[in-house]
DNA sequence: CCTGTGCCTGTTTTT
DNA sequence: CAGGCACAGG
């Protein structure tokens, strides 16, 4: 396409962004502007106009599927293929791991090195925990980690951390550090960090291959750059051409990732970074209705960080946001999926989602549109690539590729079990040590250490892996996988008719046939393992008609005829765990943001007054994102009891929300008080209608040291942690405690006597 | 050395 | 409710 036809069809301030010449720009986009159109439209225009070779583009997002939209759609508008004629759009993963793959050795990294993921992070952090003696629960595992990559992504080194002599705490975590880095260099293995950290090492390490990678960067765009992090950023300006020539595209109030590392300031302070920098903002919304922004806009305008922005449509009319504030979460399932079946005669199901904080949640609407019949799908949630089976498959593959993999190795020479312990890999891990080489290939001389029987065992297994090179060779990739599926006896463990067994050998067939699509696409194995390793999916058009259930941090990026937002409550949305802090809530109040503007003409907003929650039934409250926005803005759609109920409940009550808080059943009348001052199971608590827990025995009271009565599913409050709902009583009289759930301030234990807890 | 059972605890979001 | 983990028995 011609320079000038692409310009055609913008408005005029998506044309200024496009057409911007050189020198840094940033392109405030808010949600439905057309961001992505104005990052492709300015690839294809740079190239179109001359400004730019293909190969000196480099355009970076956040996550595979925002990566694939700007390739294909990029494409069409270049003629240059699917290739891009050599320019780069992809993750900023996926662009570090090209780098890395090239030039392992400038990173100082082996040849073949190897990702890990989560899961293998936590191995090796227990591993490491237990080693040093530590108290897993005073250090978890996870917990440990995500201070390590807090300090990576924040540029901070372990040096800094140890200078830090006046916590032990944290000198507990430097030295944690230092043996989790040796321990991967050891594995010669790379987590998500490294890969972006290590590229910065080898720029600076290597002038080649700096000048190589800036070469490609001369055009250097990067999408959602409110997501970026100091790593991320020191990165982009490492690589910048010296005519600065950065296009950051994002909006603040879709910043979502403050708990990776995210800094908002980069795109606050972008002029400051950056001087002389253009600004553009692109405050037109294509996407949604007018209801649709003004509720969404007046929930957002709560946000103080935040350089402000007003979005307007040309659109009139729209459909009015809905509330619905069900009795529990079936109901409020229910409520959604009989707006899913009426709006399906004039909505593809495909353009339908339901949207929610936690994973967790999805539950009921699974069980309910199963239920009904109705297809759906879950984006996201547990992963194919995290399952135990597709994992154990992809160790085999792993090994095949890269025989000196040690953790690939342990997690699957007794998959299926062939007598290889405990006993045997302590053995065998000494041993390697002992020789200076890998476990896998140490493990190879069989030594007599073992038990025969172990040696035996061990020596089956590496005929399976030496036959699977010779294999290898003369088979089609996806052939191979499936040969190895059953020569590893993987296969065998799931034989039988159990539903369970069906689904993981469906999902072993999976992974053969993922192989064989990359393999149609010129993909060898290696290339394949490294794209699982970063979550590339593998179902390319999900273009199934299906209804979609995800996260709001899934959604981003996505858009949807008709949305809804599920368990708008206080403590699931804004979550408990990030309101301990303004910045927290700020970014939960962004995350309510994003999933409202994912909608293009309805929207519905939905809570449930009752939750089951760590395997209890509790009274929730409301969020008091509800309370922010007008409620002339909102259709309330609940039952004529739910509405007088939702009266208090869901808006008013959230109004007051810091307030103390009394349970809903006191505050219309329509239930009784709650066992204040009574003892026992009385009539009065059979009768309210939050204790008829279906079916399930209902909890007995428990008096403290006062006398007064306690029990699962009381909203009690506290002077520090506000106000929350006990979940369970341990011990009774001066011995009684408490597991309380806070709204603001998570789980806490507390003895209700000394704490002066109090009802309500 | 493996497997099964029962207890306990923890539950946010993802490249 | 679920997944993880420790322990006991085969």
């Amino acid at each position: 396409m011609t320079a000038e036809r692409l310009l055609e069809g913008l408005n005029p301030t998506q044309r200024e962004a496009v057409a911007y010449g050189e020198g840094p720009l940033l392109v405030l986009a808010g949600a439905g502007s057309g961001k992505t159109r104005v990052l492709t439209h300015r690839v294809a225009h740079l190239i179109g106009r001359g400004a730019a070779e293909p190969f000196e583009i480099t355009a970076v997002t956040f996550t595979n599927k925002a990566a694939r939209e700007m390739r294909e759609r990029a494409a069409s508008l270049i003629d240059a293929g699917p290739g891009l004629g050599g320019a780069f759009v992809g993750t900023f993963h996926r662009w570090a791991l090209d780098i890395l793959r090239r030039w392992p050795e400038a990173a100082g990294l082996p040849r073949r090195f190897s990702i890990i993921d989560s899961d293998d992070q936590r191995g090796l952090m227990v591993k490491i925990l237990k080693d040093e003696g530590l108290d897993p629960k005073e250090y978890p595992a996870r917990n440990v980690l995500s201070r390590i990559s807090g300090h990576v992504n924040r540029l901070e080194s372990v040096k800094k951390l140890e200078r830090r002599t006046d916590d032990i705490r944290i000198q507990v975590v430097a030295r944690l550090w230092r043996r989790y880095t040796a321990r991967k260099k050891e594995l010669g293995a790379v987590d998500f960090d490294d890969m972006l950290a290590l590229v910065l090492k080898a720029l600076s390490s290597d002038q080649a291959v700096a000048a190589s990678v800036k070469r490609r960067a001369r055009w250097l765009l990067v999408d959602e750059f409110q997501d970026t992090n100091k790593l991320q950023m020191k990165l982009l300006n490492t690589v910048l051409s010296e005519t600065g020539n950065i296009t950051a595209v994002g909006d603040e109030d879709q910043s979502i990732y403050r708990w990776r590392g995210a800094e908002m300031d980069n795109i606050l302070d972008f002029e400051h970074s950056f001087p002389g920098a253009h600004v553009v903002a692109l405050e037109r919304n294509y996407r949604s209705t007018a209801p649709i922004l003004r509720v969404s806009g007046a929930l957002i305008a709560s946000n103080t960080r935040r350089r402000g922005k007003k979005l307007f449509t040309e659109k009139d009319g729209g459909e009015p946001v809905h509330l619905f504030i069900a009795p529990g979460e079936r109901e409020e399932a229910r409520w959604v999926c009989d707006r899913i079946e009426a709006l399906q005669t004039s909505h593809p199901l495909g353009e339908m989602a339901v949207l929610m904080r936690t994973n967790a949640q999805t539950r009921p609407f699974e069980e309910e549109l199963t239920r009904r019949q109705v297809p759906y799908r879950v984006v996201g949630g547990l992963r194919f690539w995290q399952r135990a089976e597709v994992k154990d498959a992809l160790a085999y593959l792993r090994l095949v590729v890269r025989p000196e993999d040690a953790l690939a190795f342990e997690r699957v020479v007794n998959v299926p079990a062939r007598g290889i312990g405990a006993v045997t890999i302590d053995a065998l891990r000494s041993h390697a040590e002992a020789v200076g080489r890998p476990v896998p290939i140490a493990a190879r001389d069989t030594p007599e250490t073992l038990t025969p029987r172990a040696q035996v065992a061990l020596g089956r297994f590496f005929e399976i892996l030496d036959e699977a090179e010779t294999q290898r060779e003369t088979m089609a990739p996806a052939d191979f996988v499936g040969w190895l599926l059953e020569a590893s006896g993987l296969l065998g463990l799931y034989d039988g008719e159990e539903e369970e067994k069906v689904v993981r050998r469906e999902n072993l067939r999976q992974l053969a046939t993922a192989v064989a699509e990359a393999s149609l696409q010129g993909q060898d194995l290696e290339a394949f393992l490294d794209g699982v390793a970063l979550f590339e999916d593998s179902d390319q058009k999900t273009s199934a008609d299906a209804v979609s259930l995800m996260t709001l941090h899934s959604a981003k990026g996505l858009e949807f005829d008709a949305v809804f937002v599920a368990g708008c409550e206080d403590g699931l949305l804004p979550h408990a765990n990030s309101q301990k802090d303004a910045e927290g809530l700020e970014e939960e109040r962004r995350l309510a943001y994003v999933g409202m503007t994912r909608a293009r003409h309805r929207l519905a907003l939905t809570a449930a007054r009752e939750r089951f929650l760590f395997g209890q039934r509790l009274t929730t409250r409301p969020s008091r994102f509800l309370a922010e926005i007008p409620a002339d803005s909102l259709q309330d759609d609940s039952d004529a009891f739910s509405q007088i109920v939702g009266q208090s409940w869901g808006l008013e009550a959230a109004a007051m929300v810091q307030g103390p808080q009394r349970s809903f059943g006191r505050q219309t009348g329509l239930g009784r008080p709650q066992s204040t001052g009574s003892v026992g199971a009385g009539p009065s608590q059979s009768r309210s209608p939050q204790r008829s827990v279906r079916g399930r025995p209902i909890a007995a009271t428990v008096e403290d040291a006062d006398g007064k009565g306690w029990r699962p599913g009381d909203r009690v409050s506290h002077q520090r942690f506000g106000s929350g709902v006990v979940l369970s009583c341990q011990g009774r009289g001066p011995g009684l405690k408490l597991v309380i759930y806070f709204d603001r301030a998570g789980r806490k234990t507390l003895v209700p006597t000394i704490a002066k807890l109090e009802k309500g």
